[in-house]
DNA sequence: CGGCTATATCGACGAATGTCAATCTATTGC
DNA sequence: GCAATAGATTGACATTCGTCGATATAGCCG
């Protein structure tokens, strides 16, 4: 399996220090680079847009073929950029037959505005 | 001046339809640049723990001179990653005589989380 | 089986990014 | 004015990233 998705390993117990604003020693270069994987999945505008269309989609998930069209990218530009999506921990990937369905993770951006409050 | 920061220029006013769930556009391409400016800013560890140090700094401020120690990075470095976060609209820079201080913009944080939610 | 369709992976290429050494600017104090 | 100091800017370089075309994989259907 090798490397684990940031959001998955962020925390996973709430740190029970959350509510008490002690001295908090600034973030370790390790957490911090777990962390900037996080926003570095979130830092394009095409990633940000298949976001919103999945996040959008009344049945909660979207095949790759619904997105393709609306982002004016090839599909393999578009797998790519789900693959990363997904490997941040924001998406899940579901195989159904010869589709694939992306839906977002329940939780996951919230989590990402964890990061951000607990900085 | 060109360029405004994104974090000023994204929902200035709290769009009324917020609290109404319904069927909202993908965001366009421009809406996804802006917002994406924001999250390739936190998309650096060295930049996620300057933001860390600065936060948790008692004052509230940090000059330069105290961040490039803890990053273990050159000083011309260390003023790059603060433009980048001033030009996002994360931080706030004060010259005062010889030494610039930088400090959270109030409420940036809770503007990204912001751009989060409203996906 | 063989063709078809949906998606993923690969290899290449240009653009953007992080870092540094060197230099420039501006402020302080003598 | 001059030297010293804090910080910003510039130019160069290696690395990473986004995109594409081509190809591979895998499930469906005749």
């Amino acid at each position: 399996m090798g490397v684990m998705n940031p959001l998955q390993t962020l925390d996973a117990a709430v740190d029970p220090s959350c509510c008490v604003p002690s001295a908090k020693p600034a973030l370790s270069v390790e957490e911090a680079q777990q962390k900037a994987l996080v926003f570095k999945a979130l830092a394009d505008p095409n990633r940000l847009r298949l976001l919103s269309i999945v996040k959008a989609e009344e049945a909660g998930e979207s095949c790759v073929c619904d997105l393709t069209g609306p982002l004016d990218l090839g599909q393999p530009t578009v797998s790519h950029h789900l693959k990363i999506l997904v490997e941040a921990g924001i998406l899940h990937r579901e195989k159904r037959g010869t589709w694939a369905y992306y839906s977002l993770v329940p939780g996951a951006l919230d989590d990402v505005a964890g990061i951000l409050s607990g900085l």
